[in-house]
DNA sequence: TCAAACATCTTGACAATCAAAACATCTCCG
DNA sequence: CGGAGATGTTTTGATTGTCAAGATGTTTGA
């Protein structure tokens, strides 16, 4: 009866996909908590540590959806706070490239693993047959959206 | 090579979710604009929306994870535009209830068949045998997180 | 009845964000 | 070559979202 009709399906993607993105960002901030780093700054360092070849601020700004006016405040923050620093770029000089610290790393690494854990728990919820099929499908979901 | 073994299907799996979630997160951010609403606006109105027996304070800040102090400030800036009101609880003299007015009735609407369109050109993605499929595991997924 | 629990609001503080403007630097065309 | 326009960053001023802690009023249960 939920499933039968087009339209229903709709819905009830729809709410699942609500919840769905609920469900993860309240995860996300059970597991900042604690070390000192909000959402938003978490999100910074995952970036760059997954770049791992610097990025300029112009280019993670763009990466994290927010204009290089609100970047400079934070990164200001998360360098003050040694998670990340700043450097000039070697050709350009009006630009500067931004790095983790040995601090940021850790805190990165340390991450990561959460998220490989999340998708452990994702993964859990199916059969093993389905995960592969589950895992094509958002893949083409994401190439699409 | 990607989905050969148990290991990698995380690490895939973990990129799959970051994006899927940043790109609902930015359709989210695009859709609002010009409504004159926050995303957390909107995520209030439809919640209100959702649930149409109108919440009190309380139990809207449980669904949207926030203190009922950040609550306050929310819910009077959104009743000062004039999309929701508060009233009186009938027999607790504490609370207030949260309804939508004609105003915030029409963006939740409005905002509802967005989300539908979105749904739609998720499971534009997938093959139509999939897209059941595709439906369930969420299902399963949102269930157990 | 009255103490404890509860619902809301207020206050004070800070983070995240934007737009617009100020600077410095770079690039490319004439 | 030289200057105009493009580009990258920061600053500034404003708004929103958020919390914690405390104030106020209400309800509940022993």
């Amino acid at each position: 009866m939920t499933t039968k009709n087009p339209a229903s399906g709709r819905e009830e993607l729809s709410h699942l996909i609500i919840s769905f993105y609920e469900k993860i960002s309240s995860w996300e901030h059970a597991v900042v908590r604690g070390t000192g780093l909000s959402p938003a700054q978490m999100h910074a360092i995952e970036i760059v540590g997954h770049h791992e070849q610097s990025l300029r601020m112009k280019e993670l700004a763009e990466h994290l959806g927010v204009t290089t006016g609100s970047l400079t405040v934070m990164v200001g923050r998360l360098e003050q706070n040694g998670f990340l620093e700043r450097r000039p770029h070697e050709s350009d000089r009006r630009s500067l490239l931004v790095t983790l610290t040995g601090k940021g790393r850790k805190h990165f690494k340390k991450h990561h693993q959460y998220h490989l854990k999340l998708s452990e728990d994702v993964l859990a919820a199916l059969e093993p047959a389905e995960q592969q099929h589950f895992i094509k499908a958002l893949g083409l979901i994401v190439k699409r959206l």
